[in-house]
DNA sequence: TGCCAGGCCCTCTTTAGGGCCTT
């Protein structure tokens, strides 16, 4: 099978960085950073900056500390998002707010000429940290590596850098579901199924969802 | 930050409004 290991699962974690907030506002891509997790520990990385054409915004520059000049010598977009489908073919996805890099990678993927891969299915780290952690001060990325004491290499709202701290706290999420729900069969606290089902799962049915899925599952 | 969007959640809800999260 595919990705499946004798062990467990690969997911691929994903952050884009952006001239701005939506596609459809002629916002373009500026940088992605994809994180290969299987089995409990980070196993892969793909970084790169990407060339569109479009101007980044000093505000975005200011924010993520890509500029224009950077851009100028950075890979064509369609390069790099045909780079990012072979290396993430056959892979689920997981993004924090994934709302946002789903319409991104939707629209960069498409102007690559790459066709969907249905195995592209997005699990939001944002909508499985309000049901895992309603304690937590807010669902911020940068809010929740302080909470749980996750590494941070490099600055903020740059791609791997947030894609890192995203996949520990994946790794996290995968960890303390294990650790709650000890009648899971093997692997299943790590499988995407599992956080695609409690990511839409009401808060108050999570325990019976997930007593759910291990009766399925047993 | 320019105060612009989309999808989701919550509630004093469902014939709706406000807040969160992403760049």
């Amino acid at each position: 099978m595919p990705h499946m290991t004798s062990h467990g699962q690969t997911i691929a974690v994903i952050d884009f960085e952006t001239t701005g907030m939506g596609p459809h506002m002629g916002a373009r891509a500026t940088e992605i950073a994809v994180v290969l997790v299987r089995d409990g520990a980070i196993v892969d990385q793909y970084q790169n900056l990407m060339y569109t054409g479009v101007w980044v915004p000093p505000f975005i520059e200011q924010l993520t500390g890509i500029s224009n000049e950077m851009l100028r010598t950075a890979p064509p977009a369609e390069t790099v998002m045909r780079e990012v489908a072979a290396f993430t073919a056959g892979v689920p996805l997981v993004a924090h707010n994934a709302s946002f890099d789903r319409t991104f990678w939707h629209a960069e993927m498409a102007r690559a000429g790459m066709p969907a891969d249905p195995a592209h299915e997005f699990a939001c780290t944002v909508l499985l940290s309000r049901r895992l952690y309603p304690d937590a001060p807010d669902h911020k990325l940068g809010t929740l590596a302080r909470h749980h004491h996750l590494p941070r290499d490099g600055r903020a709202h740059r791609a791997m850098s947030d894609a890192m701290v995203t996949a520990h706290l994946l790794l996290r999420m995968q960890e303390d579901l294990g650790e709650r729900h000890p009648d899971l069969p093997a692997h299943t606290h790590r499988s995407h199924s599992l956080l695609c089902a409690l990511q839409r799962t009401p808060k108050h049915q999570l325990q019976r969802c997930i007593e759910r899925l291990c009766r399925a599952e047993a």
